[in-house]
DNA sequence: TTTTGAGTTGTTCGA
DNA sequence: GTCGAACAACTCAAA
């Protein structure tokens, strides 16, 4: 134990876990007691506060580390405010001479963070910050001439060249709460819960936000779903893929924690060194951390199109054909049961998420910011980093992005990905008596099929916004605008 | 510096 | 129904 009993403050903020936690092992390892908090930041976030469905994940989260923490000794201080100011406060109340935290990568929260650290050196504290949120930190990962690298591949062969990431830290069994314990506000008045009207009933049913059911998830996936995961992952109608973002988004469990039970799964499965689903699904918590590390690289990414051309791209305003894609209501089965799943359960299936965001880039060229802004607050994942990344890749102005040619055809993804339609059926049920043969198309239905399925187009479900063989030729004359030369 | 091979996820058309 | 080619040109990363 140090002389004093000075506290040390951590400070919690994507990293709501007890479990491998670098900041609140340091603390622990330090010996004085512990003051945990969270701060409820958004007046720091400017345009990118957590949107609707966060603020609901987040509630059950900080419920659950509250939890977690009073069981082993010291509570989870809650405050609203600029965090420079309740740092200060925090410091002043408890008497902490440290304060550790686990980096964060958004722009906004990197220029605060360091304003922040900078002035409590000034005042001779004891600060510290750690790598809690990624396998690697973004300026660790680069290619050969010490540059960032702009292209998926490489990057991931980067990583896997590295070996085996740091192993996890182990959760501390006991904490020594301060003697001051300053004031909490109460989680309930923060309203982080929707109330009139409660739409949360379907993210109820489908997630339990916290450390234990970010384990639950991750022990059952790498207990079976793994096996089958680079087949299954792109067939939404089955549970065929982890389910692990919103976890992973709130810091619930760490990418080095799902790194090495990953591997050592695979390893007491077959002696091979890691079987095809493992590395399939190691590669998607790659493309995490490529996407952290382009944000990183990029700060402007959520707003502004990494290819400089395609700000002169010929966008639509098409307030009508936005609603309809919002809403579900496209006439596009596929595009519409992939919107409905993320209004109901907060989380869309990624097969389907490329999908309807070909269809509102590609098929109704409404801009990628439009698509950005929509998931950030009806995602119960939403994240900066791998929401810009990915809309900016299926609008081709990203990096490493998809040819210009690449459109998808709803149909066709409907058809290969959802043959059985159990997904369509699952959530476009007015549909759901169409037989398998159109119900990806149910506009070539003949009428007495229709009839029979109880389906009237226009009135029961809706005819396609727009004719996609001609929406595909409009996209590729608006790409030739933007060419170069 | 220059060269070389490669680049998550698709669709359509014609043989 | 199945298969291969075409669909652009450019930029990246390493040698």
């Amino acid at each position: 134990m140090p002389a004093s009993s000075a506290p040390t403050l951590v400070w919690f903020r994507r990293d709501l876990r007890l479990f491998d936690n670098p900041a609140l092992a340091a603390a622990a390892d330090r010996g004085a007691p512990v003051l945990a908090l969270y701060i409820l930041d958004d007046a720091d976030a400017g345009d990118w506060k957590p949107g609707g469905a966060s603020r609901w994940w987040l509630h059950g989260s900080l419920k659950a580390l509250g939890e977690a923490l009073s069981k082993i000794g010291t509570p989870l201080i809650l405050r609203r405010g600029e965090a420079a100011e309740v740092v200060d406060a925090m410091i002043e109340e408890s008497g902490a001479d440290a304060v550790y935290w686990n980096r964060r990568y958004e722009p906004w929260a990197r220029e605060r963070d360091s304003r922040i650290k900078d002035a409590l050196k000034k005042r001779d504290l004891d600060v510290r910050s750690f790598n809690g949120g990624l396998l690697y930190e973004p300026w660790e990962v680069t290619t050969k001439q010490d540059t960032p690298f702009k292209v998926f591949s490489p990057f991931w062969r980067e990583i896997q060249s590295k070996g085996d990431p740091a192993d996890p830290l182990p959760a501390p069994e006991a904490l020594a709460a301060p003697e001051a314990i300053p004031t909490s506000e109460a989680l309930e008045d923060w309203s982080l819960l929707p109330s009139k009207p409660d739409w949360a009933g379907g993210l109820r049913d489908a997630w339990t936000p916290g450390e234990a059911g970010a384990v639950a998830r991750l022990e059952d996936f790498l207990d079976g779903t793994v096996a089958d995961y680079k087949a299954h992952r792109n067939l939404p109608g089955l549970a065929g893929t982890s389910g692990l973002s919103p976890h992973l988004h709130f810091g619930e469990i760490s990418p080095r924690r799902i790194w090495h039970a990953a591997r050592a799964a695979s390893e007491a499965r077959s002696n091979e060194a890691m079987d095809r689903g493992t590395s399939t699904f190691l590669s998607e918590v790659a493309w995490r951390e490529f996407s952290y590390n382009l944000l990183f690289n990029n700060p402007t990414l959520p707003e502004t199109s990494l290819r400089q051309e395609f700000e002169d791209f010929p966008w639509r305003e098409d307030p009508d054909g936005l609603a309809a894609w919002r809403r579900g209501r496209t006439g596009y089965p596929i595009v519409d049961a992939g919107m409905r799943e993320l209004w109901h359960t907060g989380w869309m299936h990624n097969r389907v998420r490329m999908i309807v965001a070909s269809f509102l880039i590609k098929d109704l060229l409404v801009h990628w910011r439009e698509g950005e802004a929509w998931f950030w607050d009806t995602l119960v994942d939403a994240d900066l980093a791998n929401n810009a990344a990915s809309w900016q890749w299926v609008a081709g102005c990203g990096a490493d992005a998809a040819p210009y040619f690449r459109i998808f055809n709803p149909v066709l993804q409907g058809e290969k990905f959802d043959g059985d339609a159990a997904y369509v059926r699952r959530w476009v049920p007015e549909i759901a008596d169409l037989p398998d043969s159109v119900i990806h198309k149910p506009w070539e239905a003949k009428p007495d099929v229709l009839r029979k399925a109880g389906v009237t187009l226009g009135k029961t479900y809706p005819h396609p916004i727009v004719d996609h063989a001609v929406a595909r030729k409009r996209a590729l004359e608006a790409l030739e605008t933007i060419k170069k030369g």
